[in-house]
DNA sequence: CTGTTAGCGCCTTCAA
DNA sequence: TTGAAGGCGCTAACAG
C-alpha cells in the first residue's frame, strides 16, 4: 500500500540521489544514468513511494483532472456518459470530478468556480439551459471546455451532441410510414438545445409527409417523468386525441405510459409510442413501438478525447461541434402486450 | 469571473496588508481589525481573487474531496447515491471524485491508489466483492472509508445499507401470502453481500411458511440484465417450472422480464414477480407485482454525514453499519396488463 | 491585531 | 549526468 507520508526526499536519502534526480526518473527524463534509475526505481518500489499529486499540481498547475457538470447527476443518460469519460480520461491518468447543477443557472456558475478554484484541467457540462456567457470560466487561463448532450450559446466550446432533429425525424416518419396520420409531440422546454432540436425533427417529418400539427396536441413539458404523466394526461383529455405520439425523451416516456397505465386505462388500448432514448427497458415498456438510440457510450469517448486532444495543444483554435448519429430501433414482440 | 492568475500575495499589496492577514480573513480567524477586514474583502472583490485550492491543499493536508468507487458507474442505483452525496458534501464545500472499478479488483486497488495520491480525505465504496483488505489504503494516514450497498470483509469501516434480509424476507412473504406455494429465485454470486443477504431473506421466508426450496428453481448469476434473462430461460426450460419468482435486483428482474416478453411468451401468461429495486418504470413492468423500495437518497445522505462527522473528529473510534429499512411496493393496475 | 518566516512536496532552471 | 536552490500559493507558528 502506497504511504502518503513517504515524501521524494526519503526516496532521494534511500538511492542517495537528489530530489531532483528522484524527479527526472519518475517523470521518464532521459539524461538519467540506467544504473541511477534502476536504483532510484528499486527505493521507490521498496518504500511504497508515491507521488502527491496535489505537489505537483501546485507545481505544473495541471491537476489531472476534469470538471464534469450536468443538471442532475441521477440520470441514466449522464451516468453513462461518466462511465464512458472515465474509461478513456482514467487511462491517461485524469480523473473525473463530478458536480450537479441542479438545473440551475446560478447553481452552475458555483460549480464553475468551484471547479475553477480546484484548478481541473478542463470541463465538460451538459448545460442547465442555453445561457452560456458564465462559462468563460476563468480570466487568464482559458481551458478547454466541452458542452456534450447539449449547447449552450454565448461561449466558444467544442461540443458532443446527437443528430437529435434527425433522430426524431426519422422516428416520426416510421410512424407515418406506419400509417398514422394525426402524430402527438410530447416535448420539452425549447429553451433547451436537445428539446429544441428534436421537436424540429418531428415539425419536419409532419410538413415533409403534408400532415398538419395540432396544436391541441403538440405539447412542451420539463423532461421529467411527472412532466410525461401531465402532456399525456392533458393530451387524452381533450376530444379525439391521436393513437401515435412521438415523445422526446426517456423520462417523458416514462410518465406517459404510467399514465396510460394507470388513469388513462380506457383510451390505451391503440396507443403507439415512438421515443427518444433507448433504454435497457424500453423494449419493456408496453406502447413503445420505437426508439432512437444516441450513441451514448461513444459520444463520452469523443468528449473525454477532445479533452485530451485540447490538453495536448492539438485542435488548433477553432471549435467543434460533433453531431453523432442515433439509430432508430422497432421494439414489438407480438402486437399489443 | 474569477481570475486564477490573481494570488493572495496580489490582494495583500492591493489592500497594504500581509499575505498572513488575507489568509486570516480569507479563514475568518477572529482576531482581525474589522476595518482591516473591509479593506481587505474590497481588494478581494475587486481583484475578483478566488483561493488556489491546490495550494491550500498542500498546506492543510486536506483537499476538500472525497472519492467515490463503485463496480459501474452506469447505473441507477449508483447515480442516485451520487447525486444525493454530492448534494450534502457541496454544502459543505466538498467535491466528489468519482470511479469505476469495473467490477474488478485490480481496477478497485488502482483507484484506491489514484485517490491516495490525491490526498482525498474520504473515500465511499461499493466493493467489487468481498474481499476488502486492500481498503487500508494508506500506511500512516488513515482516512474515513465508508462502504455503501454493500460491505467488504477485512477492514474497518463504516457502513450504510439497506435491510437486504429484511426486504427480501417480507417480499417473499407477501408472494406467500397471495398463495403462492412454489416460489423461484434468481439471484447473483453469493460473495456479494447484498445477494448473500437477499438470499437469506428468501430462505428464511421460505422455511418459516414451511415451503421447500427446489434445487432446480433457486439460481445464482451476476446481478446483470443478461443473467436475469439467463436464469429465467434456465428455469423455464425445466418442466413444471413455479409460477412466482423472487428476484435480487432490478438489472435481473429486466433480464428475466425480457425474456418472457420475447422467447418465454408461452409461458408467461400466469408468472408474478416480486423484485429487488423499485425503479420509476417498475410499475410498468409486466410481471412486478411486488418491489421493494430500498431508501437510496437517504442512503447517500447517511454516508455523506458519516463522512462529514468523521472529518470534524466525531463518532469515536468504534466503526458503525447503518442498516436502513426498505419498503414493500404493491404494484398492478388491472391484473395481468 | 499584524507582519515575518518557514515550509507543505514537487519541478526546473542553472551550474557543475 | 547530477545537484543545489528557488519558488508554485497558501497557512501557521512566532514575534512584535
Amino acid at each position: 500500500m502506497p504511504n502518503v507520508f513517504v515524501t521524494m526526499r526519503d526516496v532521494a536519502l534511500a538511492s542517495g540521489v537528489s530530489t531532483a534526480t528522484v524527479s527526472r526518473v519518475l517523470n521518464d527524463d532521459a539524461r538519467v544514468k540506467d544504473e541511477t534509475r534502476v536504483h532510484v526505481k528499486a527505493a521507490i518500489d521498496k518504500l511504497g513511494y508515491k507521488p502527491n499529486q496535489v505537489a505537483r499540481s501546485l507545481k505544473t498547475r495541471a491537476t489531472k483532472t476534469v470538471g464534469v457538470v450536468a443538471p442532475e447527476l441521477a440520470s441514466v443518460f449522464f451516468m453513462q456518459l461518466s462511465e464512458s469519460m472515465e474509461n478513456e480520461l482514467a487511462a491517461h491518468g485524469y480523473s473525473l470530478i463530478v458536480c450537479s447543477s441542479r438545473e440551475s443557472l446560478e447553481q452552475e456558475k458555483k460549480r464553475l468556480q468551484l471547479l475553477a478554484a480546484r484548478l481541473v484541467d478542463a470541463v465538460v457540462i451538459i448545460p442547465s439551459s442555453d445561457r452560456g456567457e458564465h462559462f468563460n470560466i476563468a480570466r487568464g487561463k482559458d481551458i478547454p471546455l466541452v458542452f456534450i448532450d447539449r449547447i449552450a450559446l454565448g461561449v466558444q466550446a467544442d461540443a458532443v451532441v446527437s443528430d437529435n432533429e434527425g433522430g426524431a425525424r426519422s422516428a416520426t416518419e416510421a410512424l407515418i410510414a406506419d400509417g398514422y396520420k394525426r402524430i402527438g409531440f410530447l416535448g420539452g422546454d425549447l429553451r433547451v438545445s436537445i428539446a429544441r432540436e428534436r421537436y424540429e425533427g418531428y415539425r419536419k417529418a409532419m410538413e415533409t409527409a403534408g400532415l398538419s400539427l395540432e396544436p391541441d396536441f403538440v405539447r412542451f413539458g420539463s423532461l421529467h417523468i411527472e412532466s410525461g404523466y401531465k402532456q399525456m394526461a392533458e393530451m387524452l383529455a381533450k376530444p379525439d386525441a391521436p393513437e401515435a405520439y412521438f415523445i422526446v425523451n426517456a423520462d417523458t416516456h416514462v410518465g406517459a405510459t404510467n399514465y396510460l397505465l394507470t388513469e388513462g386505462r380506457a383510451l390505451r388500448e391503440k396507443i403507439v409510442f415512438a421515443s427518444f432514448d433507448e433504454m435497457e427497458y424500453s423494449p419493456l415498456l408496453r406502447f413503445c413501438r420505437y426508439s432512437v438510440r444516441q450513441p451514448v457510450e461513444e459520444m463520452g469517448r469523443t468528449a473525454a478525447r477532445i479533452v485530451l486532444d485540447r490538453l495536448k495543444g492539438i485542435g488548433g483554435t477553432e471549435r467543434h461541434t460533433v453531431r453523432l448519429a442515433t439509430s432508430l430501433i422497432r421494439h414489438g414482440f407480438d402486437g399489443p402486450i
